[in-house]
Formats: structure tokens, C-alpha cells, sequence
RNA sequence: GGCGCGGUACCCAAGAGGCUAAGGGAGAGGUCUGCAAAACCUCGAUUCGGCGGUUCGAGUCCGCCCCGCGCCUCCA
């Protein structure tokens, strides 16, 4: 059973979708007015796990995420530029897709704009006339909140005692209660608009999310998600909206995602705190580590980025690679033992256990450590076979369709014969098991790998230590084991800045 | 002021009444080795922000206090 915590009872509950075997899930998606930063990575990452989650335990999910074109800020941003809105907002959308890619997010079914879908917001609105909830004033439409009793269980925000910010009162639109939201913006000078059957203007903020998870989710489904922040007022507008509009319950679980800190503070762009993908690929260029460490805490919990903490990522990253090649390429003795079926079946339910626990990433990556080291043991102790190694490498592919970040590492242990080649009885060879399998490496650059074998060989270690220091800037790794050399190629280390 | 989250080893981080307080990183010791690196093995908190209380038993429940953060206004 996969438990999930609801903001809407605040309380784990045990998650059971409308439809059996289908989820629809609704995501909150970018503004695009600027680029995303980490932050805004750490909820759609967390988005992705859960939707992964879900798909690994069997479940068809439908998942739409909204792409705001229009709004306050594109609006400035575009008139400031002296382009028209969707020449602005267009270079954010192609740099948050690639963002998206880097980070191996896979992709929602569908990514509705704002600004193609305004005939279902006005037909809300108009739902919302019609029906009371919304009344209109110099031209735009507002959310009467009065008229919906059940405002605030979302947030759990008592509306009495609410402290109005400075900035409610210095909105430029008219409201009966500061509280109400506007539906509909009339058209003002300098700002892009439409005409409807409701009037001239432009959407409202919460409105899109209404009207676009209601077109391709249905009136109710099944999970929400955004980032806390989100939770009052813009999720709690789109209930009362979506609620008021249908008289149907709006959403069953609402999922939401704590903030990304740096230094202690929350990353905004407001803060002018914010680090995006390419900045921070720039230091540290392994987008699979920057993965696991927006993965690795869990969705409710506060995560402080550092370039530390990326570190400690791609370090034990490099570890579960580095196992994961092992247990694919690495040839074995052809059976199986016992032991491996039982340390399988151990690290497979605990990694369900653990995720379905409303989505406890801590116990399914302690049940991977645990299998990694239990089958390193076993290999140390040759106690491992070739079956043993499929059932292992499966396992392993079929977690990392969850957590997205393992590529095994490709190596292989070349045997080297120095002895025999002195005696000329043979040429020094690279033995290689499977040519197809392995990792880019030149011939030129297995040359060198034996003509530093032949220099140990003739302990000349100046010679076979320059090869070596050549072959690392091609990024070919050398490492000398008691069955021969190993080489495994890796990234080419970047100067940072 | 209201609502909410968190404080567990040098760092990150599980655990939410009872077998020895997961796991990762760093560190120490070891195997291997020309050296190096890598890989692998072993070790590591008598103690969970503080003080009281409940209990046979408390990171875990209750009360008070201290500290950090978020939301209440556009924000993932």
C-alpha cells in the first residue's frame, strides 16, 4: 500500500486512485519569465520521482504541468524588452525543456500554456458568474471568497486572522474583500489582451490551472503537486474556483514539496539568491550527481544546496556506478548462489517499503547501499556468479527507472602477460571481453596501455607513470589491480570557471 | 500576531514508544601495490537542541523553553 502525505487532512493516508491502476496528476509548472532556478528543479525532481514511483508500482499516470506565459511579470518583462509576449517568453521555455532533459525529468503528456487556452477559462469564469461566486467590477472579475464557506482548508488559513500584507491593499484593482482574487484582468493600456464574451482582458493567475487541469484531467482527479509556497493563496484559489464552478471535489491528494535553501535562506529570484542548471554545471559538470542530490532529501524536508553537498553526491554516485559496471560487464563464473536470490528479495522490499512511505528516498537508497556492499562482499569472497550478476544488473535497471542517475561504469580488466612477453613467447596483449560493450577507447590508446605494461615490466615506472598521466587527460583511467591493469574511461575533467 | 516545518556523529540524513540508533560522505586502520589511484574489507553516536513529566521502558508521547527556516504578498 503507497501512503502519501495530504496537505488537504495533513496526514499520511493510504493513497487509492479514482480510477484503479490510473493516476492523473496534475504538476504546477514554470513561469517563465526568467530561468528556472535549482530550486524550482528540487519540486519538478520531486514531481518526477513520485510520477516514476508510481509508473515502477504499476500505474498508468497522466501527467500535465501548466506553462504560465502570461502574467504580471512576463508582461513587464516583454514590454521592457520592447517584444511581444511570446518572442519573450519562448527563450525561458526552451532553456527550461533543456533543464528538464539535463536533469533526466521525463516528460509530462502534455504541457498546456496559459495563453492557449483562454476560452476555457472565460468558460469558468462564466460558469462562476452564473452561478454567483463571482462578481464584476471596472471590468474584471473577482473571486467572491464570502461565497465559499470551505475557503481556507487547504492552507488551514483562518481568514479573521489573517494580516493583509502591504501589497494587498496597494493592488491596482478594485475588490469588495481584500481577500478576493481577481478571475479576469480587464484590458489596460501597455498589456497584451483578449476579447471574449466576458469583456477585454487577460486571465487571472489561478484561473489556467482550473480551467487547464479540468480540460485534460477531468473535474476531480487524483494528485496535485507544487512547492509549499504555492499552498496559499494559488492552490487554495484554484479549490474554491474549480469547487465553486463544477460543485464537484476538486482533488483528492495535494502533494507539496519543501523549498531549496542556499545559506540558510530560501532561493528566490525575488532574493537574487538563485544559481540556475548551466551555472551550476559550470563548477561541477555531472547533471546525474546534481540529480541524486535534489533526489536524496525528502520532498517535505528542507534542502540546503552546496557545492559540498554536490560533491558527496557524485562521490557515492560514482560508488553505485562503479558497482552497477561491475555486476554488468565484469564476467563471472557461469551458475548460481543461493544467497544473491535473498539479497534481492531483501533490497527490493525494502526500496518499496521505503518509497511507498510517502516517498521515503532515505530507506530506497539504504536499501541499494546495503545490496551494493552485501554483493561486494560476496564477489570478494568469489562467492558470486554469472546469473547472480543478471539478476543483479535487473534489479538495478529496473530501481534506476525511479531514481533516473545510475550509468554503470564501463571498464575492463586487461590481463597482461609481462611475463611471458619478456620471454617472447607472446605479444602483450589487452584481452577484452566483449569489444561491443566497451567504452570508447582508440587503438592508439590500448598501444599505450600495453607499452606501459611493457615499461613496468622493465620497472622503468618514469616511462609507464607518464603514460599513465597522459592517458588520464584523455580521460582514460589506469588502475593496476593484482589480475592486471584496469581502464575505465571517464568524463575529462573540466577547469571550472 | 496566526499557520506550518525542522534541530540525530565532523558534514548530509533515516528512525516516531521496546531486539546492538539505518544509509551516504569525510576520516582512521587494513588487503592489494614500484608508486599512485582505484576497488574492496573493518571501525565509528552509552546517545538524539535544553529542562521537566508520563511510562517497567522515550530521538520517539506530554509540557515549557532555546535556536534555525518557511507561508500569511508574486514565488517551486
Amino acid at each position: 500500500m503507497i501512503n502519501f502525505f495530504n496537505t488537504l487532512t495533513g496526514k499520511k493516508e493510504a493513497f487509492v486512485p479514482i480510477n484503479a491502476g490510473e493516476v492523473k496528476l496534475y504538476t504546477c509548472g514554470p513561469t517563465v519569465y526568467d530561468f528556472a532556478h535549482v530550486g524550482n528543479f528540487r519540486a519538478y525532481i520531486f514531481e518526477d520521482l513520485l510520477k516514476r514511483f508510481l509508473q515502477f508500482m504499476g500505474y498508468k499516470v497522466v501527467h500535465i504541468m501548466n506553462i504560465t506565459d502570461i502574467d504580471d511579470k512576463t508582461i513587464r518583462g516583454a514590454n521592457a524588452q520592447g517584444v511581444d509576449l511570446n518572442t519573450y517568453t519562448q527563450k525561458y521555455i526552451d532553456a527550461f525543456f533543456k533543464d528538464i532533459d539535463t536533469l533526466n525529468i521525463l516528460r509530462a503528456d502534455t504541457y498546456p500554456r496559459a495563453t492557449e487556452h483562454i476560452p476555457e477559462m472565460v468558460a469558468i469564469v462564466k460558469q462562476l458568474i452564473q452561478k454567483g461566486y463571482a462578481y464584476k467590477k471596472d471590468g474584471s472579475y473577482y473571486f467572491s471568497i464570502a461565497k465559499f464557506p470551505a475557503y481556507g482548508r487547504l492552507s488551514k488559513i483562518n481568514l479573521e486572522e489573517l494580516q493583509p500584507g502591504q501589497r494587498v491593499d496597494a493592488d491596482e484593482y478594485e475588490k469588495e474583500t481584500v481577500h478576493d482574487f481577481a478571475l479576469w484582468k480587464a484590458k489596460k493600456e501597455g498589456e497584451p489582451f483578449w476579447e471574449t464574451e466576458i469583456g477585454p482582458g487577460r486571465p487571472g493567475w489561478h484561473i489556467e490551472c482550473s480551467a487547464m487541469s479540468s480540460k485534460y484531467l477531468g473535474e476531480t482527479f487524483d494528485i496535485h503537486c507544487g512547492g509549499v509556497d504555492n499552498i496559499f493563496p494559488h492552490h487554495e484559489n484554484e479549490i474554491a474556483q474549480s469547487e465553486a464552478a463544477s460543485g464537484k471535489k476538486f482533488v483528492d491528494y495535494w502533494l507539496h514539496c519543501h523549498h531549496l535553501i542556499r545559506d540558510g535562506e530560501k532561493m528566490s529570484k525575488s532574493r537574487g539568491n538563485t544559481i540556475t542548471i548551466p551555472e551550476i554545471l559550470k563548477v561541477k559538470n555531472n547533471p546525474a550527481a546534481l540529480r541524486l542530490l535534489l533526489l536524496s532529501t525528502h520532498y517535505r524536508k528542507t534542502l540546503n544546496f552546496s557545492f559540498q553537498a554536490l560533491d558527496q553526491a557524485e562521490t557515492a554516485l560514482e560508488r553505485i556506478n562503479e558497482f552497477a559496471g561491475k555486476v554488468k560487464y565484469v564476467p563471472y563464473p557461469e551458475g548460481e548462489t543461493s544467497q544473491v536470490a535473498r539479497i534481492l528479495a531483501e533490497a527490493d522490499q525494502w526500496f518499496r517499503a521505503g518509497l511507498s512511505d510517502d516517498l521515503n528516498i532515505s530507506k530506497a537508497m539504504t536499501a541499494l547501499f546495503n545490496l551494493i556492499k552485501k554483493v561486494d562482499v560476496a564477489i570478494a569472497r568469489a562467492d558470486f556468479k554469472s546469473q547472480d550478476a543478471q539478476k543483479v544488473d535487473l534489479f538495478i535497471r529496473s530501481i534506476n527507472t525511479v531514481l533516473g542517475v545510475i550509468t554503470p561504469i564501463k571498464s575492463e580488466t586487461a590481463v597482461v602477460d609481462t611475463l611471458r612477453h619478456k620471454l617472447n613467447l607472446i605479444p602483450p596483449r589487452v584481452i577484452v571481453a566483449d569489444e561491443t560493450e566497451m567504452p570508447k577507447i582508440t587503438a592508439q590508446q590500448k598501444d599505450k596501455i600495453e607499452r606501459r605494461q611493457e615499461a613496468r615490466a622493465e620497472k622503468d615506472f618514469a616511462k609507464a607513470d607518464q603514460i599513465r598521466d597522459e592517458l588520464a587527460a584523455e580521460g582514460i583511467l589506469l588502475e593496476d589491480t593484482k589480475d592486471g591493469v584496469r581502464w575505465k574511461a571517464v568524463p575529462i575533467p573540466k577547469k571550472p570557471g
